[in-house]
DNA sequence: CTCTCCCT
């Protein structure tokens, strides 16, 4: 075996295992360890003859590195060394080295949480922080804590984080390899290009084939920046062959982009699947647009958006270490080196902008009610976390806080828990076959170009065709066929390569994504509510346009309105079974009307609705009184009488504090509506129906009998003066002294202020000029008559002389009449 | 104008 840098490393490492349940390994890419390190630990003591288990984020990178040990070996894959990926694997009952993708381990998890047999798990790649790995860490640190305290746990990683990741451990030691790269010299922009990313990208390729030597790599966000660069290139250097590069190419395509020519230099122009996923051969040169697009999910939505956004420091110099895979390199920054300070060293981890989904479904069946129960490097977020709680509602997955019975279903299907729904439902719906079809098409990069349209029938219809027998290589439909096929032999159902029923894949669809029901908005032919609640659009000529209703299987978020890239229509009536009943009752504010009716719906989007049946009188009157809270008393029809009652009561109330006098004020009145109210609401249900209401008796009816009578005593309306008018007095909430507002010249004869309340509050006289003028105001007559009266006379005799204005006001007759009309 | 990558 040739030395390599990890070589070196490799008591250290023995002797820190055999001490510590977690162990660091920082080593840069070349340093060897995928492959070096699990075989050199394969027979230590502490193992005590158990398995090493090793995960790998790809299926790729699990085979390949697999199969490289087993030749280090001298042995077929499957004897000591083993691999599995999902529905493929390599292992035999003497294999004691098993490398898995992330997944597997946390499917081994469940049925067996205590790990039998296994005495290392090794994390290979873990700075990379998928989703996948970041919960097996968890669950398997939970196992280490509880069950297992001999296993053995060793993080691998290839970036400087190492100390942060040995914080979050308990201080787990940290071991640093050197790796075995050559030197890549950077050059950057003195500074931020501006205008268009292929033209930008297109004069750094320029540059990087004058002035470098070898084939050219270059980094591209996505697929239309690469057409558009390679445009530009194609005209600027004939001499060169330019291949793109990306995850959507035919796997043909694919190839050819990774193999050098030997005749001509060679130009790749790539997304992002070149830093990791796949290498090429003969690079010398990199040039990096600094951009990347990355998949965040959005909570608010429950739908998945793709940005562009700037790459980060470690992406950065893994694309820049393509260069230096076979000798000295360089790599082209197409960024200024201000810039470069601001990047940031990482991307997020995964589970701080994926879909937590599938990871609630496992922490549900792990028992945990909790997430933070577990120890998490980084904890998932709050929002993302509800949202794939209510989605797993929806499933029907979840019941009081736990696992359903159709959870546990659901977890026996190793995919994403809505697809495992939809193979479930199948069933019932008598749709196995196609449901297999579906769910092939729906985990498997699209086969058909996007110029298809967004109709996934379309897909099943060409992969029932490439089944039947026309059989090409095109689109990935074989690989689409090797899983839709995994899916039948689970549902025990047979190939079905009839012309499939748009419809019924539609239905299958809403088994899985209820929240993505789409219909149609009026007057337009491409844009549509989700029943999720947000607004998505089909492009202008996608055939589906038009279609009433639809299921939207893959869509972007976007800003404002979404894009459906993959769906299919659907019958509104065949969605009922997964709607819900709702009563929609309530008040209707702006029709000031009452609502009640039954829908059908499917969250924000509307199946069917009639008028409610039954409407319990209690339900009716619940509504009632909470408009009439919400919106005041004014709602009620008040006359001046009845305020003056409300005012009379309160008065009593305030100058008698000791006769339970009630509380009859507008917020007293509000505080006890359901029992004085309540039961006259009857017969309402439009705002104006309030104004029909007889509210005297109805107040009235909150005095007893002998109430109703004293307030007539002590508290009158109104009161007969000596000119024997009978005088409305004016009573005021607050209990001040009700006011008479009377002539002055019906008063005479009238030694003393009247009084109301048993005597005992003098009323508050406001005496009038016979034009009905305020002369004074005052509680107190006798003095008026005495100090008053005299001035006012000599000041208004003139004005009014038609009125009797008497010098001895004490014996004058009372009067409302002028002096001739008089008697 | 506008779909990165990966996985049970």
């Amino acid at each position: 075996m040739p030395a390599l840098p990890i070589h070196t490393h490799l008591p250290a490492l023995r002797a820190a295992l055999k001490e510590q349940p977690i162990v660091i390994l920082q080593a840069p890419p070349g340093a060897g360890k995928s492959t070096v390190v699990p075989l050199e630990l394969l027979h230590e003591p502490w193992l005590r003859g158990q398995k090493i288990v090793m995960l790998e984020p790809r299926r790729l990178a699990a085979r390949a590195v697999a199969a490289r040990m087993a030749a280090q070996l001298g042995e077929a894959l499957g004897q000591t060394v083993g691999y599995r990926v999902r529905f493929e694997s390599q292992v035999s009952p003497q294999t004691r080295l098993e490398v898995l993708t992330e997944g597997i381990l946390t499917r081994w998890l469940q049925r067996d949480p205590g790990l039998e047999g296994i005495g290392l798990v090794i994390f290979d790649e873990f700075h990379e922080r998928s989703l996948e790995s970041d919960l097996a860490l968890a669950l398997v640190r939970q196992v280490q804590a509880l069950l297992r305290e001999d296993l053995r746990l060793l993080l691998m990683s290839a970036t400087l984080e190492a100390k942060g990741l040995s914080a979050a451990l308990g201080e787990a030691p940290v071991l640093q390899a050197e790796g075995r790269q050559y030197p890549v010299e950077l050059h950057y922009l003195p500074k931020d290009p501006e205008g268009p990313l292929p033209g930008t990208v297109a004069a750094g390729i320029s540059r990087a084939l004058s002035e470098a030597r070898g084939d050219v790599l270059a980094f591209l966000p996505g697929v239309g920046e690469i057409a558009r660069t390679q445009a530009i290139l194609a005209e600027r250097h004939p001499e060169v062959l330019i291949r793109p590069l990306y995850g959507d190419l035919p796997l043909e395509a694919q190839q050819a982009a990774l193999l050098p020519d030997p005749q001509r230099r060679k130009v790749v122009l790539a997304t992002s699947i070149a830093e990791t996923s796949l290498t090429i051969e003969g690079i010398g040169v990199v040039v990096d647009s600094g951009f990347a697009r990355a998949s965040r999910f959005d909570p608010g939505s429950g739908l998945p958006r793709l940005e562009t956004v700037r790459v980060t420091r470690d992406a950065a110099d893994q694309r820049a270490g393509r260069a230096g895979r076979l000798g000295p390199g360089v790599a082209y920054r197409l960024w200024s080196e201000p810039t470069q300070r601001g990047l940031l060293a990482q991307r997020p981890p995964e589970i701080l902008e994926a879909d937590l989904t599938p990871l609630l479904l496992t922490l549900a069946a792990w028992g945990i009610r909790e997430v933070n129960e577990l120890s998490w490097i980084t904890p998932p977020p709050p929002g993302a976390i509800r949202q794939a709680q209510a989605l797993l509602q929806t499933l029907g997955a979840l019941e009081g806080g736990g696992l359903s019975p159709r959870g546990e279903q659901m977890l026996e299907w190793p995919t994403h828990p809505r697809i495992a729904h939809l193979l479930l439902e199948s069933r019932s719906l008598g749709l196995q076959a196609l449901a297999a079809d579906v769910a092939a098409l729906l985990e498997e990069r699209d086969p058909l170009p996007r110029a298809a349209g967004a109709d996934l029938d379309l897909r099943v219809q060409a992969l029932r065709q490439w089944r039947a027998g026309q059989r090409g290589e095109a689109g990935g439909l074989k690989r689409l066929e090797r899983l839709a096929q995994e899916w039948r032999r689970r549902l025990g159902t047979d190939v079905d390569n009839r012309a499939p029923d748009p419809y019924a894949t539609g239905l299958l669809l809403a088994q899985a994504y209820p929240d993505r029901v789409a219909q149609l908005r009026e007057g337009s032919r491409t844009r549509y509510r989700l029943s999720g609640g947000r607004g998505v659009r089909l492009s202008e000529e996608d055939p589906l346009a038009g279609s009433g209703w639809l299921v939207a299987a893959h869509l972007d978020a976007g800003n404002e309105e979404g894009r459906v890239f993959l769906a299919a229509p659907v019958h509104p009536e065949e969605l009922k079974p997964l709607a819900q009943t709702v009563e929609a009752v309530g008040w209707d504010a702006k029709a000031g009307a009452l609502i009640a009716r039954q829908e059908l719906r499917l969250g924000q989007v509307l199946l069917e609705s009639q008028p409610l049946q039954h409407l319990s009188e209690a339900r009716r009157v619940a509504i009632l009184l909470e408009v009439v809270r919400s919106e005041g008393l004014e709602l009620l029809p008040w006359s001046e009488a009845l305020r003056q009652w409300q005012a009379r009561v309160l008065s009593l109330r305030s100058w008698r504090p000791q006769e339970g006098w009630p509380e009859v004020s507008d917020a007293g009145l509000l505080e006890g509506l359901e029992a004085w109210l309540g039961p006259w609401l009857g017969g309402i249900s439009r705002r104006e129906g309030f104004q029909r209401l007889d509210l005297g008796p109805i107040l009235t009816g909150l005095l007893s009998w002998e109430q109703q009578r004293r307030l007539d005593e002590l508290a009158p309306t109104h009161l007969e003066v000596p000119s024997g008018s009978r005088i409305r007095l004016t009573y005021s909430p607050e209990g001040s002294p009700p006011v008479l507002a009377v002539k002055l010249q019906e008063l005479f004869g009238l030694a003393d202020t009247p009084r109301v309340n048993a005597g005992r509050t003098p009323v508050m006289l406001h005496l009038l000029s016979p034009a009905q003028r305020p002369i004074q105001i005052t509680q107190d007559l006798r003095s008026f008559w005495q100090n008053t009266y005299p001035e006012v006379r000599k000041e208004l005799r003139g004005r009014y002389n038609k009125h009797p204005w008497p010098e001895d006001p004490w014996s004058a007759e009372p009067t409302r009449k002028t002096h001739r009309r008089g008697r």
